[in-house]
DNA sequence: ACGTCGCCATGACAGATGTCATGGCGACGT
DNA sequence: ACGTCGCCATGACATCTGTCATGGCGACGT
């Protein structure tokens, strides 16, 4: 297999996005992209097909999010090596990536000369981490919020009020207002608007 | 000119994307990019130094705005066409960005073959106009906020209490709630929460 | 000059929201 | 067996929110 160019696979729901880094990647000889896929869902039958040295996610993706998927390719192809490219440097997403078994991650407004030399480094084994990224994502640690806590913020995102929460969870609305409490508290948010809002900064919902 | 390559300027902030559009559009022998920006304070200086036929926008961007950055371009250089790549399909923005004086205006999740040829087609002096959007443009027309209203949408976005809302305008918080209450009636919201969500939806803020 | 409209403000009211105390249930580790 | 913790629930309370009626001010168009 050495001596062989790079096999890629890309994962991005912006068709576009996706063309452009796959001429950019195709400019480089010793890499080839072999499938390129818009959908989570896509991304493990691509990979069982084409069998990829290295697959690029996007972790915002229709269907099965980047960590998800990422956690699916290393169960299923563990010879695929996973570099998270994303636009968000949510400090959380670094470490779930890095759990769900991702060898790299990347923030798409690295230079783009750089991707080539993360694609190279993931294959030979090595790990690519956002350095400015690193530290961030050490301060802010694994999510405080148990897992109805979580749901309920979820809920919250659309701006439904309370019954609307409770319903959707078949939940009393008194114990929706709880977890909300609690995850205001935790948050350090007075409110549920700005708890949705550090929650999902943070990459916990 | 004619017979010449098309010169291109690319303004993104995402400094992946933009390099990943420069490789796309470089395969391409009649087109030629001559500039790349990464924020909308950059894109009439080198618009003005490299002259290029054709300006490929982002909406969001840091510092001025891709809209408000083609009104600059449109107004000091007319000669360079404007073509909108976004990745956001906001019903406003298509309409706010055509009466800025934009030629095209793509999302992000177009086929990337099609690029290139949204690029001469502007080039050509044609108009292009993604077809899903132009109907959902129509549907939302222009912001039925008045411009305090907009203005408290924006101030209540992070989440922020009447009170703060409040002390950041220099309002009476009895005012707040009643441009609140008239925005959220307007948006057909039930909520200020989702008032924000379903103006920033359609570009109002 | 008049009506309309946006803007600011006040006061009052109903309903939603956030907090707190309290209690029951099941899972888990020691 | 016991303590701890997450989860669910209830009731009560203070506060925040959204609505409505009302009024004054200035700008604008007819």
């Amino acid at each position: 297999m050495s001596g062989q160019s790079i096999r890629l696979l890309l994962a991005d729901d912006q068709a576009l996005v996706r063309g452009a880094l796959s001429a950019l990647l195709g400019l480089e000889p010793d890499l080839e992209v072999v499938a390129e896929v818009g959908s989570g869902d896509a991304v493990l039958p691509a990979v069982l097909e084409h069998r990829p040295d290295v697959a690029l996610l996007d972790v915002e993706m229709p269907g099965l999010d980047g960590i998800a998927a990422t956690a699916e390719v290393r169960r299923a192809a563990p010879d695929t090596r996973v570099l998270i490219v994303t636009t968000f440097g949510r400090p959380g997403y670094l470490r779930r990536a890095l759990q769900a078994g991702a060898s790299g991650f990347v923030v798409k407004d690295t230079p783009a000369a750089q991707l080539a030399d993360a694609v190279r480094r993931v294959h030979a084994g090595l790990r690519v981490v956002d350095p400015g990224l690193a530290t961030d994502s050490l301060l802010a640690g694994e999510s405080p919020l148990t897992s109805r806590e979580t749901e309920v913020l979820q809920a919250a995102r659309d701006g439904s009020a309370v019954a609307g929460i409770a319903a959707k969870l078949f939940l009393s609305e008194g114990t929706v207002r709880n977890h909300l409490s609690s995850a205001i508290g935790k948050t350090g948010a007075t409110n549920r608007a700005e708890a949705v809002l550090t929650a999902e900064g943070n990459g916990w919902l």
